[in-house]
RNA sequence: GGAGAGGUGGCUGAGCGGCUGAAAGCGACGGUUUGCUAAACCGUUGUAGGGACUAAAGCCCUACCCCGGGUUCGAAUCCCGGCCUCUCCGCCA
């Protein structure tokens, strides 16, 4: 959410945002507009208050001298009627506004390129050696079908399409992978390890900024109004809702795997073979909450993390800044990173890693209280580290041999009790 | 699922229709004292919205004692609904 001010003062700057970031459903104008009213409808109302008070006094002051206070009485409750009715316009207002604030998305920073779509995003980076096969190297759901670690017919029997039935030691892939990210998230580079819940409330949707935009897309549950979470980032984000920390708190660092459920309404016919896009996928996150001063620096580091990751499992990356069209709702700025899936001849997003800067904050209510006593909102950033699916997919397609087996990176062979290759049982 | 108890400021905790934005204590901050620390003493200590002002500071007004309604001239205080916490019983991985 904006700061209502920065649209009074700037609506130019913040229209011209939405326009970048290819939003149509922000009214700016409209805005400007009720808030205008709004203002001159408190104004109003806070001085019929204001004489309402007044009044209350004289009416106890006149009943404690013992006389006879019926006409002034009779006055008051008058007021109070007006008041009433004035209230009731002035809720509808409030929500209408609040509404419309929700959907107004975060301004992009400025050194981030303005553009349409993927197309006009920025390669910053690119790490790893392209990986050669001296076969044609196979797409990952034949290795998987193949090695019989991967089982997208059964799974759509338990569900229905989109969703991930894993087996022996694809399973047990899943589990090293996560279990690496965290360990190294936690021992090495500083966050919290979080075991949230995997069902949050409206709130928490709106106050990370998947609600009211995409509600489409979110799993819900009528009977309880629960959400099924799109990533960890609404769970942990929340957790310090309507908090005020204090400056010596900060930087907070959490990391938490959660799986993810998404249901991709609108994306029908994209993706749909093999596991690159799932209703159901399990994610590690990294979520920080930071002093305004530093969250830039702080970004940089976050995408260092995740980075790391596919670092120490040796795939080959690169690393996109988001153009404006093709950035998040909520994000000031955004890194993708793109990891090479060898069988399938591109690269997939992985990660994406974001600086919302105060616009989570705001809706969420965080606060620190700093060194000058004074409050502000905290800076939020978060980032996959990494989505497991597709670093499967990467990893399979880039460790796969001319037989069909894949070999362990070494860094994951502990974390699959020792297994160097997975091999189809003779 | 059934029966009770409760939600007040950073924390503990009083207040139960007007004198209460809220006692007291603790904490925090500033000061005095001190070789240093501690103690003692003095003072300060909520947030949000609106208004006039060029802007900050300061000033005025309004709101906020879990949330939303109601009663009343007037609500932290009375009534109704919701949410949450705790205790007991039942059920259950």
């Amino acid at each position: 959410m904006l700061d209502i001010n920065v649209i009074r003062n700037y609506p130019d700057k913040v229209k011209q945002a939405i326009i970048n970031k290819h939003e149509t459903s922000a009214n700016i104008d409209l805005i400007l507009e009720l808030d205008t009213q709004h203002r001159s409808m408190i104004f109003a109302c806070e001085q019929l208050k204001s004489k309402r008070n007044e009044k209350s006094k004289e009416v106890n002051a006149l009943k404690k001298s013992g006389k006879d206070a019926t006409a002034l009485i009779e006055e008051t409750r008058n007021i109070g009627d007006e008041i009433k009715s004035i209230e009731e316009n002035l809720h509808g207002m409030d929500a209408q506004i609040k509404d419309l604030l929700l959907r107004i998305p975060n301004i992009p920073a400025d050194d981030v390129p303005v553009g349409k779509d993927a197309n006009d995003n920025a390669i910053v980076k690119s790490w790893g050696e392209r990986k050669s096969f001296d076969f044609p190297p196979l797409p990952h759901w034949e290795l998987g079908t193949n090695l019989n670690i991967l089982d997208m017919e059964r799974s759509s029997k338990i569900t229905g399409s989109g969703f991930i039935l894993l087996k022996g030691l694809g399973a047990r892939l899943e589990r090293a992978l996560f279990s690496l990210m965290l360990d190294v998230h936690t021992r090495d580079h500083g966050y919290t390890e979080l075991f949230t819940p995997f069902l949050v409330n409206r709130t928490s949707m709106t106050g990370t900024g998947q609600l009211p935009k995409l509600e489409d897309d979110m799993y819900h549950i009528p009977s309880d109004d629960l959400f099924l979470v799109p990533t960890a980032e609404v769970p942990v984000t929340n957790i310090h809702r309507d908090e005020i920390l204090s400056f010596k708190d900060l930087p907070l660092y959490y990391t938490a795997y959660t799986p993810c459920f998404r249901r991709e309404a609108g994306s029908y016919g994209k993706d749909t073979r093999g596991i690159i896009r799932v209703h159901q996928f399990n994610k590690v996150e990294l979520v920080k909450l930071v002093r305004p001063e530093t969250s830039y620096q702080e970004l940089e580091m976050l995408l260092g993390n995740a980075e790391k990751i596919l670092q120490i499992l040796g795939l080959e990356y690169r690393v996109a800044k988001l153009c404006t069209g093709d950035m998040s709702f909520a994000a000031a700025k955004c890194y993708d990173i793109d990891v090479w899936a060898p069988g399938l001849n591109k690269f997939l997003e992985v990660s994406s890693c974001s600086n919302f800067e105060d616009f989570q904050a705001r809706r969420i209510n965080v606060r620190y209280r700093g060194e000058d006593n004074k409050l502000r909102f905290v800076h939020t950033l978060n980032g996959s580290g990494l989505a497991l699916p597709r670093t499967v997919i990467a990893v399979l397609e880039t460790y796969q041999q001319k037989d069909g087996s894949i070999a362990i990176p070494d860094v994951l062979q502990p974390y699959m009790g020792g297994v160097k290759v997975i091999a189809k049982k003779a």
